[in-house]
DNA sequence: CTTATTGTGATTATTCGAGTTAAAATAGCA
DNA sequence: TGCTATTTTAACTCGAATAATCACAATAAG
C-alpha cells in the first residue's frame, strides 16, 4: 500500500495550493469514491464528521466538488483533470494579474545598473540562477569562461546564448570535468575553445560526506563571476542550487576566481597576453 | 496616486500565491527600487525593519530576490517577468504533480454512473458549470433545449458541442431572451431551432434589488436539467455563477423545468407529441 | 413513539503569523 | 582603543485563524 504516502503527498500539495487541511483531506477522500456522505468521507480521511460539511462547502465554492442536497447529503469530486485544470487556471490568472499590476506600479524604472565595485550577490533556485547567467552572458563584451561542473546545466538555451556571444566577437571558452562531455560540447559549439578543466576538486567532495558540488562557474570579461553549487539536503530528497555572483575587476571573489582559472587552465594565462 | 491601491492589490495577490504578508510587502517595495537596504524596505513597505531580514531570506529561497551580503545588506528583486514566471512555474509543477499523484491513488474506478432518480446536485463556479454542461450535452440522445439567459455563455466551444450533438441526430433548440442575440445564434447554428423565449421573468429581477439572474437553462432528453444563475454579491465586485442539475424524468426539478419550458415555449408542446 | 443518524452551531484548544523587544554583531568616529 | 550609532539576529508576546470537540436540533428509520 504505497498509496498512503501518495495520499499524504496529494494532501500536502493541495494545501500548498491554498486548501485547508480538512479541505485537502476531504477532497482526496472523495477522489477515491464515486460519491459519498459526510460519514464516508470522515472515515476515509480522518476529518471529524461534523467538520466535513464546512470543508466540502468550501470545495464546492471552488468548483472542486458537487453537492447533492438529499438526506444524507451526497458529495462527489469533479474529475481529477478538471480539478487540476481549475486550480491551475486560478493561479495562472493570479500570476498574470500580478504581472500587470506590478508593471503599473513600477513604471519600469530603466535605470542603468550602477557598476558598484565589490558587490557580491547571493541567489538561489535553478530558475533564478539560469536567468542571471543568461543575462551575464548577454552582457559579455570580450570573453566568457564557462566551467561546467554538472552536465545538467548544459542546455539548449545555454548553447544559444553562447553562440550569440560568439557572433559578437566574444571569445568563448568552455571547461568540462569529464572528457565524455567535452565532445558533446565541442559539437554544439564548434567555435568555442573547449578544454578539460584541471580543477579536479570541482567534482570532488571536500569535507566529509558533503553533498555540495560545483554546478557552474562563469567568468565574464575577467570582471564578473558567477559560481553556483548544487546542494543535497540530507533529509530532503530535492536538491537546491545556490549561487553567488560578483562584479568588479578588483572584487575579491572575482580575483579569486581569476586566479583559480589561471591555475586550473594554463591556456588562459597565454590568452590574456594575446587578446587583451 | 492610484498606485496605492495597485500596491495593495499586488500584495494581496502575492499572498494568495503563497507568500506571507511581510514577504509580499517587502517584495512589492523592492520592486520599486533598483536595490535597497532593510531600512529602505521597511520605510516603503511598513514592515518592521527587524523582520525584513526573515522575509527577504524567504524571498531569496524562492528565487524572487537577490541578496548582497555586505553591511548593510543590499537586496534586490528579480525582474517582474522573472518573478511572475517563477511563481507560475512553481504552481504549474504543483498542479501537474497533483494530477499524477491523484491518478495513482485512484485507479480510475470506472463504475457506471448509477442512474439514481431524483438526484439533484449543486455546483458553483463558471468553470465547473461549463464543464458539467458540456458533459450533459455530449450525453444527449434525442433533444437539447438550451435557454441563454446571459449572452456570455454563448461561446465557441458551446457552439461546437451543439453542432456535434446535431450530427448525432439530436434535436437542438436554443432559446434567447433578446432578439438581437437570436440572429447571432442562428448564424452559428444553422441547423438548430432558435426562438425567443416567452419566459420574460428570466431577465427580470424578481425580489427587490436581487442581483441574481438566470444564466443558462439546459434540458437534455426531457430527463436531465441544469439551471445556473449569476449572482452579484453586494460588497464584492466579482460575480459568481451557481447551478443545480438534476436527473430522472420524474425528478421534481426536471418536471418543473419541463412544465416551464412547455409554458414558455409553445412550440415544445407540439414536438412532445410528435417526437416521443 | 423511540432511537439512530445526520446536520448545524457554538465552544475550546492549538497553531501560526504579525508585531514588539532585547541583545549581539558590526561599523564609524573621537 | 573605547564609545556610540546602526545593523542584524533572536526570542518573546499577542491575537487571529484553524483544528478539534461538544452539545443540540433536525431528520429518517423502525
Amino acid at each position: 500500500m504505497e498509496d498512503i504516502s501518495d495520499r499524504e503527498q496529494a494532501i500536502e500539495l493541495l494545501q500548498q495550493l491554498g486548501l485547508q487541511e480538512y479541505e485537502a483531506k476531504a477532497f482526496v477522500a472523495l477522489t477515491r469514491l464515486p460519491h459519498g456522505t459526510a460519514k464516508d468521507i470522515s472515515e476515509i480521511s480522518e476529518v471529524p464528521r461534523t467538520r466535513v460539511y464546512d470543508a466540502v462547502r468550501v470545495l464546492e465554492s471552488k468548483g472542486l466538488v458537487e453537492i447533492q442536497h438529499s438526506n444524507p447529503q451526497q458529495f462527489r469530486a469533479v474529475s481529477i483533470d478538471e480539478a487540476a485544470d481549475t486550480l491551475q487556471r486560478e493561479y495562472r490568472t493570479r500570476t498574470e494579474t500580478l504581472r500587470d499590476t506590478l508593471d503599473t506600479i513600477e513604471p519600469t524604472s530603466t535605470d542603468v545598473e550602477a557598476d558598484v565595485p565589490h558587490e557580491v550577490w547571493a541567489l538561489s533556485g535553478t530558475t533564478a540562477i539560469t536567468s542571471r547567467t543568461q543575462q551575464l552572458l548577454s552582457e559579455a563584451e570580450e570573453e566568457i569562461v564557462f566551467v561546467l561542473g554538472d552536465e545538467s546545466v548544459f542546455t539548449e538555451s545555454l548553447v544559444e546564448s553562447l553562440n550569440t556571444a560568439r557572433k559578437r566577437e566574444v571569445r568563448v571558452m568552455i571547461g568540462t570535468t569529464a572528457e565524455s562531455v567535452q565532445n558533446r560540447v565541442q559539437d554544439s559549439l564548434p567555435e568555442a575553445e573547449v578544454f578539460v578543466s584541471g580543477l579536479e576538486w570541482l567534482s570532488e567532495s571536500a569535507p566529509p560526506a558533503d553533498d555540495t558540488e560545483i554546478s557552474r562557474m562563469v567568468l565574464i570579461d575577467r570582471s564578473t563571476i558567477l559560481v553556483s553549487t548544487f546542494h543535497q539536503t540530507p533529509g530532503d530528497e530535492r536538491e537546491h542550487e545556490q549561487a553567488v555572483f560578483g562584479r568588479g575587476f578588483d572584487n575579491g571573489l572575482v580575483t579569486l576566481a581569476r586566479r583559480l582559472m589561471a591555475t586550473g587552465l594554463p591556456s588562459v594565462e597565454s590568452s590574456e597576453s594575446t587578446e587583451q
